[in-house]
RNA sequence: GGAGAGGUGGCAGAGUGGUUGAAUGCAACGGUCUUGAAAACCGUCGUACGUGCAAGCGUACCGAGAGUUCGAAUCUCUCCCUCUCCGCCA
């Protein structure tokens, strides 16, 4: 969320980012609303200072034995007023705030403008890294993740349909030791090499999270929704572990505070079917190990180097081909300010995919869920910054392992770091 | 699912419907004392919004919402949450 009085002093800063971002600019019906809640809290606030005023005085004049029927008559009428303005003025801020949950952050400055409308080419390649002896051609015929899932029988699409509909895949025998490993190795290493805390958080919350994190009330279509207990499933532990902290005063001493999570994540990606749907490329239900920082502000695009960082450590480790992307404004997400994807690459589609997304949502989601902190220097509040990276999610770089690990022989050797969580090095 | 208890400031804990934003204690912060520290003593010590160049002023907030009243932390109603016990269950 952003701040009403940025919006009220900056208009135009906001309008330009809201173009950039291809949202809806709704600045002028917030400026107007704005305008009239001020106008009526002003009235109703004046009339409010006289009743508590008058009230007193009719209070001592009871005690001293005299009549106060002319006032008390008077201030009824004004009771009376102040009912009317405070409902007018409750539906005007209603509708204010209402209006303001759907303004998105704004772009920081460094981040690549993209072009009008919807827009990802702008999006600037700032990295690229291949493990030794890597090519982008291959000699052998390479098979994709599904049929190598199909050959050795670690993985079934069709049987997860059955159960539960397309985009649930089931993991089998060494797919699913697989994936397990995988998702042990990542959080060890986040926890004992880049210092974070674990957090198992719960898979479903409630709507006041989703606020917080900036999913609501726009993704709403996106989500699944448990209707009898008004709950939600987690599209991301980026929900529930930001929202660890929604209403609390931090101290400075305690930042930055970094955690960890691995959960499962549920979309619903409404209305995307047919676009790169197949296999593990778009899927209902996924796992992924997420990262979490709670940070100052003056931290926080520091931050966002070390999160990137983090991830790449992962994927050296697991010699993995990939590429960093910064964003452009078209690209990137509701609540961030910026953002940098990282795509590993796949050899069967000849693409890079997105497997992991870092955040810096600057204070917006901390204005949303109200998370502060107390700075040493003047004891004073004042928002912190939040950031968020995926560690990584294991659909892609799932799909990334099985391809670049194929031996000529048809087989496929387990990343040498994941052999001690396996207990197998090779699968076929 | 059934029964009961409770929700007040960072915490603990008062609060006959009328200078109560809220006693008191602890914690915190500043100071005096001390070679230093502790103790003791003195002082400060909520947040948000609005308004003003500013000092300031105003309003709201005692789980949430509605009601009674000139006036509500205090009375009434509804809801939410937490805790305890019983039942069911992994």
């Amino acid at each position: 969320m952003l701040d009403i009085k940025f919006i009220r002093e900056n208009p135009k800063i906001v309008k330009q980012g809201i173009l950039n971002k291809n949202e809806k600019d709704t600045v002028d019906e917030i400026l107007e609303a704005d305008r009239e809640r001020r106008k009526l809290l002003v009235t109703v606030e004046e009339l409010k200072a006289k009743r508590n005023k008058v009230s007193q005085e009719v209070g001592r004049l009871k005690k001293a034995g005299e009549n106060a029927d002319d006032i008390v008559a008077e201030m009824k009428q004004v009771s009376e007023d102040i009912k009317q303005l405070d409902e007018q003025l409750r539906s005007v801020d209603e509708k204010l705030k209402e209006l303001l949950l759907w303004v998105p952050n704004l772009p920081h400055s460094s981040v690549p403008v993209g072009k009008v409308g919807k827009d990802e080419t702008s999006n600037v390649e700032v990295k690229q890294w291949l493990p030794e002896g890597f090519l982008f051609e291959n000699e052998e015929p390479i098979l994709d993740h599904i049929e190598l899932g199909k050959k050795f029988n670690i993985l079934d699409f069709e049987r997860g349909a059955k159960i539960s509909g397309s985009g649930f895949p089931v993991y089998i025998g060494k797919g699913a030791r697989l994936e397990r490993a995988l998702i042990n190795f990542m959080l060890d290493y986040h926890l004992d090499k880049h210092g974070y805390t674990e957090i198992i958080p719960p898979l479903l919350v409630n709507r006041d999270s989703m606020r917080g994190t900036g999913q609501l009330p726009k993704m709403q279509d996106d989500m699944y929704h448990v209707e009898k207990d008004d709950l939600y499933a987690i599209p991301t532990a980026e929900v529930p572990i930001t929202n660890m902290h929604r209403s609390e005063v931090l101290s400075e001493s305690e930042l930055p505070i970094n955690y960890t999570g691995y959960t499962p994540c549920f979309r619903r990606e409404a209305g995307s079917y047919g676009k790169e749907s197949k296999g593990f490329l778009r899927v209902h239900q996924f796992n992924k190990v997420e990262m979490v920082k709670f940070v100052k502000p003056e931290t926080s695009y520091d931050e966002l180097n070390n999160l990137v960082s983090d991830v790449e450590d992962i994927l050296h480790e697991l010699k993995i081909p990939y590429r960093v992307l910064e964003l452009c404004t078209g690209d990137l997400s509701f609540a961030a300010a910026k953002c940098y994807d990282i795509e590993t690459w796949s050899p069967a589609e000849k693409k890079w995919l997105e497997a992991s997304s870092c955040s810096n949502f600057e204070n917006f989601q901390a204005r949303r869920a109200n998370i502060r902190y107390r700075k040493d220097e003047d004891k004073k509040l004042d928002f912190i910054h939040t950031l968020n990276g995926s560690g990584l999610a294991t659909s892609r770089l799932m799909v990334s392992i099985l391809e670049n690990y194929q031996t000529p022989e048809g087989k496929v050797i387990v990343p040498k770091v994941l052999q001690s969580y396996t207990g197998f090095n090779i699968i076929g």
